[in-house]
DNA sequence: CTGCATCCGAAAAGATACTG
DNA sequence: CAGTATCTTTTCGGATGCAG
């Protein structure tokens, strides 16, 4: 099914990674939806989050600022299917359910924090690009 | 304006990160606008492409294999206007357009290869957790 | 409390035709 | 070749309501 190594890309280019069997370059290569489960924006947001440890699901709400119920219980679902949080619940009353990354899921997750430290830590310099960039188009 | 920090999230919570001005969980942070852009679908695979060198833009449409002209015009200005990418216009005829990425651009999508080069290297793991997963729904 | 289901308007993506 | 304009389809995001 999905499991066999996707074609390169059709114009028959050689790959830019490596010898790797999946190519995020090609149309349908699953590493391409994985690729795009954690690199969403929420779904981003919520893998550095968890970071710092195993929060419930209103915790996680209130940390990734912004993110609607509905979006957070999609995302969660997602990282969740492809093995990066692991859902733990108690069926106490009340409910008590605990989202925590996984093995993978925090391998993934500081990849991700460096490049969003990367970010924070240029931002002044892509603002003023950016402020250069809309003075030239006015 | 858009130059002044943002404030941290909402609850008071301490921030995840460390001192840095920018936070991207809080909802309104410049940070969180520019992460987007380099984090999206089109906008991450397009960086990556270009970490190989200077593209026209039908060859970064085929190298980024599946996206539509609108999505890599879009891509390919919103990066420009966060100073990842510098765009050189020759206007001849037929015209020729080079896009490459910037300094920052570099540093940015070397990171985001590393990203995705875990996500490959990985996706076994990950694609074995979605059989999984999907089975135990059915 | 922890969610899922649903509806709705708004926004984004996708496909394709057309222009300089 | 390098895009923009336009149209259609999909997704997003908020607001419920409801169940365990």
């Amino acid at each position: 099914m999905a499991t066999e190594p996707c074609a390169g890309s059709p114009a028959g280019l050689e790959q830019l990674s490596d010898e790797l069997p999946y190519d995020v370059f090609a149309r349908n290569c699953p590493s391409r939806h994985v690729l795009k489960d954690v690199t969403h924006a929420w779904g981003s947001l919520t893998l550095a989050a968890l970071l710092d440890g195993s929060f419930r699901f209103n915790e996680l709400r209130r940390r990734v600022d912004g993110v609607s119920e509905k979006m957070l219980s999609q995302t969660l679902h997602a990282l969740e299917r492809d093995g990066l949080v692991h859902r733990e619940a108690q069926l106490t009353n009340p409910p008590r359910v605990d989202y925590r990354l996984t093995e993978l899921g925090t391998t993934v997750a500081r990849q991700l924090q460096e490049l969003i430290m990367l970010v924070e830590g240029r931002l002044p310099e892509m603002l003023a690009a950016q402020q250069a960039y809309d003075a030239r188009q006015a």
